[in-house]
DNA sequence: GATATATATTGACATCCTTCGATATACTGG
DNA sequence: CCAGTATATCGAAGGATGTCAATATATATC
């Protein structure tokens, strides 16, 4: 069974210790977070987050921008809607917005 | 980085294209379900499912039950909940119940 | 253009995961 | 006790994934 699932692809981009870590700290931070803050949180090297934040992008649980050098990382403004819509077809939740 | 978090867990384990098939079999079922009706959903050998069903149940998000020399399948009464929870710490979703 | 810093890519390795066939276990009914 | 059915476990094969060191790319500054 193949994967091209997006809901499957999101979970399993969420679904790892150093990711979760990653939108955790997207999350309670108001703004967005530069990728070399990441570097911090996990005891993994400069490589292993970039892999990360590019497994988080091509889910669509992020979004990137650059700005000179500096790569900043958000929350994708759907991951929410995304997160409750899948929760619903799990579990009955209701769709909070 | 080591994965004994319990919601890196429940999230591993959803993370599968036949797991959230089954997942949403159960959600769909007023009541419980028969291990023998997940076979249909997906193709793949009862072996499978039966691995499939042991990752579900020691994530906590299925819960098991004998009837006779069947055994239902039922989705964990605080699924919903540590779902929610996860929803929560990831993007500032309100926790429902 | 040269140097410095931030981030991404490549290639390699080890580990984990999915899957299956074969087999074992559990229960039912004769 | 035996035969039949449902489910679980075992062992192996193949593919996917996480990680790093080395290197490449992009941008800023001098």
């Amino acid at each position: 069974m193949k994967n091209t699932n997006p809901d499957v692809q999101l979970l399993q981009a969420i679904a790892d210790p150093v990711r979760i870590s990653i939108l955790r700290q997207l999350a309670s931070s108001p703004g967005s977070v530069c990728a070399c803050d990441f570097t911090e949180c996990c005891t993994v090297s400069q490589p292993t987050i970039s892999h990360h934040l590019k497994v988080l992008r091509e889910a669509g649980a992020v979004t990137s921008e650059r700005r000179g050098t500096f790569i900043y990382y958000a929350l994708s403004p759907d991951f929410a809607r995304r997160w409750t819509r899948i929760g619903a077809s799990l579990a009955g939740l209701v769709q909070v917005a």
